[in-house]
DNA sequence: CATGAATGAGTATTCATTCAT
DNA sequence: AATGAATGAATACTCATTCAT
């Protein structure tokens, strides 16, 4: 079905019309992007954009790639220095990452991660769970204490989930009632508590 | 367009419409949903769909207002129990009655509780917004050492934003990691924890 | 899919369809008739075209439905007659009408008919044999030495097949080399010298 | 645009492009041919396609002027010996070869004849013509009693269009209702039937 | 000569909305 | 008030044809 050319040609244009779908999905929504807006806004033909995707989908599939790849790519080099750090600062200097990438070209990815929280396509976030795995894993290994308590599932779930949605939330709101300072700075500080308060409930906390 | 008509019978066809507009969402999903669709499981024609709603936006602002009522109407009851409880109960007994809301009729309502976190008609959280900032108050002045706690506009968005999309993601997936419980239980430990550790930095803390 | 409209209004417009994709069939070929085409034709909309059929391929079958019942029944009714007269005459009887048919309002089926040809569903052509089943069978009611042919099956498909098609092409040859009167008569005549032929041959030969 | 390639290289790719048309009617059908499936099918690019024929149609109109040149050169060898044989075996082996050639690399030729029947450009059926009337002109000086019949050109056209479709349209049945050589034999009768009933009923007959 | 990426008019089909009955 | 047939703009996707390289 769809013609797969190999020239570095043909990879600009994908990456145009990857970009172009962020930035038709901000404009308008996911409901109001259409192939033709795509193309439009990709500078091609709607011929051309079935050229490099089968569908519609596989645009979407391919912008969710592209956001995860963009997101472990940005984060994954910061893990030696994050897992020197305290989780406070740590968590702190990790939401600041990933809000400048979010807000990249005038926020032009953080509407599609809006809704792609719940289109998920599973496999896409592989590497996004193995970079979070890995990161943890190693903090661990620089914080050996934290290995003693035993709801990490449970609270990693939440903050993962919880941290992302409510980091995602808070950019989108027109008008927050809290700054992004103060979000981040809660976030670290109920990571700290939750860490501690787990620690001091299975027993002693040395560090 | 609309009549706002304040007969039962009336009332009894919006009543329908929206509970169809739950049932169809929840069946369809959200691009799947149609006028017609509404309008068939709601036992009426097309024709008489818009003698009650200008359009189908307005159908699922309806819908909006009635799942935020209705959180209230089950939430608000409990809070003079809610307070006399420890932070750690009450976010289980929280938690719990909003999962049985968004499950009651099949999970009717979680569908589009998972595609209403981005339509998001502000005005329409208001209620919300103003219950649980009540319930909050009111369980600070049972517990007034919380009251010391700097941080809470910052936690409390947090927590509430996180906690119920962490809620309603856990509930969509078809096989979480973790169970609910475990779920609930974290989360009434973080709450737990957050408050604690929060004291303990802003100095010491007596019931 | 389809709405089923079902008052009187309803089996006009569905009527009014059938002709006009035998019309524009006629006019621009099967490769160039268009579901707006036929609309037009119709003088309804596209959305209306999809109220009363599922989709084009839906209309081309009520088309087939339609042929081959105004065919069975016009020559149905026939058959007493024809059972009666020789193997010449009722062989041209049966075409005369056939062609009275097929050349229908400036010859709308003719073209549909060639088409049909090898769209064949068998479905639909089940009314059209055994019509021409009971044609033969009270046939050779009424004309016993006939039963005495054995290659009736071979000689049958090849008469039946090759009539039509002969018959077909030659209504759709601008310029044909023979008459449609002398084509007739000739097949008269064949099937005439079949019968007597393979009678012969049989054995002996008396009515 | 056509250049009228004379050199071998040219000639070996428009077969190469005609043999990729059949090969791709037969594999997709007439409506699920493309230009690019045929490009791809002989082993050449878009591009050149048009290098060779002036679009699409050409293409076809080839293909009708192959087959027809293929029946003509596959037959006209075998006048000399079929002009020697009874009417009913020179039916047989002209349908069986006709078969062979129909079947010729898994069928491909068939399914574009079928479809070829109502594309018919007359033009390049004149070949075809030719040598069916040199044909029967020699069979006849053969068999000069034939002369007798008045009704030649009628059976003529009969014999001709009726057969070749039967069989063409038997070949294309999945599950026909007779066997080819049970067809093949029928009408090597039926042309000895007609040809003794005719001679018969025009006066008497002597070879 | 060859290529294959680019084009864009054209196709079937859907669906929110209207309006005559 | 209720109906549901009618509408037609809009959508995703295709494919014959062209043309820069």
């Amino acid at each position: 079905m769809t013609r797969k050319p190999q020239q570095s040609r043909s990879r600009a244009t994908v990456d145009a019309i990857i970009q172009a779908g962020f930035l038709v999905v901000a404009r308008e929504g996911l409901e109001g992007t259409t192939t033709r807006h795509i193309a439009d806004a990709a500078g091609i033909s709607v011929g051309s954009l079935y050229e490099y995707f089968a569908n519609k989908e596989a645009i979407y599939d391919a912008m969710y790639e592209h956001i995860v790849r963009d997101i472990v790519g940005t984060i994954r080099p910061l893990i030696p220095k994050l897992v020197t750090m305290g989780e406070r600062d740590a968590v702190v200097e990790l939401l600041y990452q990933f809000r400048q990438l979010l807000m990249r070209d005038q926020g032009r990815y953080l509407h599609y991660a809006s809704y792609a929280m719940h289109l998920a396509q599973r496999e896409h976030l592989e590497p996004l769970k193995r970079m979070l795995h890995d990161l943890l894993t190693q903090y661990a290994m620089h914080h050996p204490r934290v290995l003693k308590i035993q709801s990490i599932p449970a609270m990693g779930y939440i903050i993962i989930n919880g941290g992302i949605f409510a980091v995602i939330r808070h950019l989108s709101e027109p008008a927050p009632v809290i700054n992004f300072e103060t979000l981040v700075k809660g976030l670290g500080d109920m990571v700290h508590y939750c860490i501690e308060g787990a620690l001091e409930e299975a027993g002693s906390g040395t560090d």
